[in-house]
DNA sequence: GATTCATGGTTACCTCTTGTAACTGACCCC
DNA sequence: GGGGTCAGTTACAAGAGGTAACCATGAATC
């Protein structure tokens, strides 16, 4: 019954002051971006812009992922309002995805992440180069 | 020698039409984002914002991360360009890392993500909390 | 009327990533 | 000369994720 010690999300953590928001590993904000700062979780809300997509769509379309870690990460991101899921009782089975109201406000700003990769890549490929040759060079 | 399956990046995967960043897996854009959607690489640039902060001082702020994790974590960035490393020859040894240019630009939009999570935890909370009961009941 | 096919999963297993904890090396202080 | 500091590295254990096989349903095919 300790409180110092027991595992529940702090209510406290979180204030205005900067760098509050990361010092507590319970932390809401930080289990929140530990689910954002997600491979997965990141590629399919950058995907599921103002469209419904199905299960095996989202797959195809995700170069990589396993329809295991596909399911758990839409059955998460259901869980946390950012996703809607929506069952077509037919043969063989249709299931939608789309991203909820609240979805579509996170997706502006994974979408401005992309962009950043998208316009700063070369910059990334030449400073990997110039770092794997100082490397081989040591 | 064949190249249609060789792992090196392809250079034509990312073209200005939407969504062809993500359909392979080995494409540019796709190794970034999965360097970007990484738990430790996301807060540790959120952390690093203006200052230059010590191996130890980092270690000490962003709680749950392992050393070897940051040093890993450190040294992707360092390589990506994101994040320089400096070594004072001193004993006890010190290190100080800070954004690079290049790294500052990535901080701004991930300080966004970090201020969307932060304005919308609310409704993250609430929304598990119905998940949780109607998975609860049924 | 048995057989095959498609979709959207689930499960068992095995691998690869990550966490844990102990060790290092250089010097300072006591 | 024993312990302390910092920034790591290493060996090993634990956990996350990948792989592939299986399932239920019914429609279309043979």
């Amino acid at each position: 019954m300790e409180e110092g010690t027991s595992k529940e999300p702090s209510h406290s953590c979180c204030t205005e002051d900067a760098f509050q928001w990361d010092t507590r590993e319970d932390c809401d904000v930080r289990q929140i971006l530990d689910r954002i700062g997600d491979k997965w979780s990141l590629l399919v809300i950058a995907l599921l812009d103002n469209r419904s997509m199905r299960f095996t769509e989202v797959k195809k379309t995700i170069d990589g992922i396993s329809q295991r870690m596909l399911t758990v990460t839409l059955r998460q991101l259901e869980r946390d309002g950012l996703v809607s899921r929506t069952v077509h009782p037919v043969v063989p089975p249709r299931v939608d995805y789309e991203l909820t109201p609240l979805g579509v406000t996170l997706h502006a700003t994974i979408q401005s992440l992309v962009t950043w990769t998208e316009s700063h890549q070369s910059e990334i490929a030449s400073a990997r180069a110039r770092y794997d040759a100082e490397v081989l060079s040591s």
